[in-house]
DNA sequence: GTAATCCCTCTAGCCGCTAGAGCATCAAGA
DNA sequence: TCTTGATGCTCTAGCGGCTAGAGGGATTAC
């Protein structure tokens, strides 16, 4: 308990720097400080770090951490926004994966049509001008 | 041919913002101006800044981009390196899959298990505060 | 003539950090 | 007690790849 920022980032993995900024933007209070003014947090800071870290890695974008952690602190609400919440980024990670997919297959191609000669020759250049060549929309 | 950055940006599909920020760059070279300092642009430059759109729509990095220009622009030499370029960039796109499907996993699997009730017996809020609910590292 | 549309430059903002300058403070060893 | 090196602080600027807006000039169509 009462630790400074650099045992708070060791804890949770989250850098310094960034641990500031979180609180910048609001997404962690403004701890307590000492009187030579350094901040000095708890286990409270430490979980609630851990949830952003880890909604981060998750990839949730910032606005709707803040959500998720105003959700937490009301135990006895619905947890409906935070299904739908996620349910979104569900949605967005699936066209991700969709559109990485499409273009590694044309990448692919890309690279199996090339013969390693020369650029003139070489299809990747080529495929890269024009798009008229892909069998794929992006 | 010598038309000006609009038409440039009907025929590529790239704003004309844009196409001001590629020359900025140096992606684009700078065209020659009217008298009265608008830009006129030919076939070439609507041909290169296809190349880039292209390249960008295939998630090339504008560096990645500036060096397959500059092998395009040498027809005799060797197409190794393009070859490289687009087998580390397609590596890159193969990481990415793989972290969002398992992201993808680890997000189905926390919504599935949500009861659609209230905050405190939410499991996507409790998947959240700790990773060790999960199966797959991230 | 005039109104709509284009074009110009310049600056600032987006996201989620990261880096660095320049200084104060702290903890541990000699 | 002194020193040294790690840690802390604030502030500003930068990353990539654009996008938006202000505030003006030029062109085009009617």
């Amino acid at each position: 308990m009462n630790f400074p920022i650099g045992e708070l980032s060791k804890r949770t993995g989250v850098k310094v720097p960034t641990i500031r900024f979180y609180e910048q933007i609001g997404l962690l209070p403004e701890p307590p400080r000492t009187e030579s003014n350094q901040r000095r947090y708890g286990k409270a800071e430490a979980d609630r770090l851990n949830f952003i870290r880890h909604s981060r890695e998750l990839g949730f974008e910032v606005e709707d951490i803040r959500a998720l952690l105003a959700m937490a602190s009301e135990p006895q609400s619905s947890c409906h926004q935070a299904d739908s919440i996620a349910r979104s980024h569900l949605a967005e990670i699936d066209r991700r994966i969709a559109s990485l997919t499409a273009l590694k297959g044309e990448l692919t191609r890309m690279i199996n049509e090339c013969g390693h000669g020369r650029i003139c020759d070489c299809r990747i250049i080529e495929a890269l001008a024009d798009h008229g060549h892909c069998s794929t929309e992006h």
